[in-house]
DNA sequence: GATTTATGGTAAT
DNA sequence: TTACCCTAAATCT
């Protein structure tokens, strides 16, 4: 579920409801629930989102902070009061008397401090979804390496929030073969990457979808429902159907299928670890290394 | 009922 | 590079 635009929209929703309002914190499934003690019923100040990462930050100097990476199952559920009684593990639930949020399956929900949320945030990269993210340092390290960009864009120490689904649709937006070395890009072709990856993760925030095919490459009768935001029920649900049913990608989870505009397959790969799609069309210039996957951390 | 899958990340090898 | 982590829902048998 959650690449970068998830968590910002999530929390931008959180700070809604829980911002300087006294909460209620739990774990009915039992995991955290000493930490949520310590918490229970303090002022949470705001909740903030990094690349992935969410921080639900409580009211006073030196106050713990809730750190939640969602991974790649995890979800939060956010409704009104009052919470429905719990059913499956509920790691975390918070809840005031108007309304509720529930943390499930979570790869990461701890009690830290600010001190840790700091270093945490300094080990990334910037946020794409910040206000003005600086790229200089992000563009001389990708200007210096040999790894494929497609596996340098899933690396959050350089681009904090691009995740699987983006990478590809990215990729092929910018007409950029998945197997170019970071190198290769020159720095118009990074700009060009980075203008383009934080455009397409606002406007993931702001519909709740991952929808980046332009109108003019969908079938008449798709083009008005992808512009649309998402269904509050739908998004609320995050069943695998109703994410399916969000997503209108180019490549992405299309391997086999004719290109959108140029109607060659779609191909797809290994590529830092995970599926990579793309058009050898749309994207020429280096290709797919014959022999198994090279793929790599950062150069 | 069992297995697979998911838009992620880490630790071990 | 592989294994593994958490969990829910989809897909299998």
């Amino acid at each position: 579920m959650p690449e970068g635009h998830t968590i910002h929209r999530l929390a931008t929703a959180l700070t809604a409801r829980f911002g300087s309002r006294e909460v209620r914190a739990s774990s009915p499934q039992g995991r955290f629930a000493e930490q949520a003690a310590i918490v229970d019923g303090a002022r949470v100040r705001q909740v903030r989102a990094h690349g992935k990462h969410l921080f639900v930050e409580y009211a006073g100097r030196g106050a713990p902070v809730v750190h939640v990476h969602l991974g790649l199952g995890g979800r939060v559920v956010v409704g009104q009061a009052p919470a429905p009684e719990p059913r499956g593990a509920i790691r975390l639930r918070l809840e005031t008397d108007s309304a509720y949020a529930d943390v499930r399956a979570p790869t990461v929900c701890e009690l830290i401090d600010p001190r840790r949320e700091a270093a945490l945030i300094a080990k990334l990269g910037p946020d794409l979804l910040a206000r003005a993210p600086d790229p200089a340092a992000v563009r001389r390290r990708v200007s210096r390496s040999r790894v494929a960009i497609g596996a340098l864009l899933l690396d959050q120490r350089l681009f904090a929030g691009i995740g699987n689904a983006y990478r590809s649709e990215l990729l092929y937006r910018c007409g950029v073969s998945p197997w170019t070395p970071g190198a290769d890009l020159g720095a118009d072709g990074f700009d060009e990457l980075w203008e383009e990856a934080r455009r397409l993760l606002a406007d993931g925030r702001r519909t709740g979808r991952v929808s980046t095919v332009d109108r003019a490459d969908l079938p008449r009768g798709q083009r008005r429902a992808a512009r649309r935001a998402l269904a509050p029920e739908d998004e609320a649900s995050g069943s695998a159907v109703a994410r399916a049913r969000a997503r209108e990608t180019y490549v992405y989870k299309r391997a086999g299928l004719p290109c959108r505009r140029c109607g060659a397959e779609v191909q797809t790969g290994s590529l830092g670890g995970r599926d990579v799609y793309w058009c050898p069309t749309c994207q020429p210039g280096a290709s797919e290394p014959a022999s198994a996957a090279s793929d790599g951390a950062v150069g």
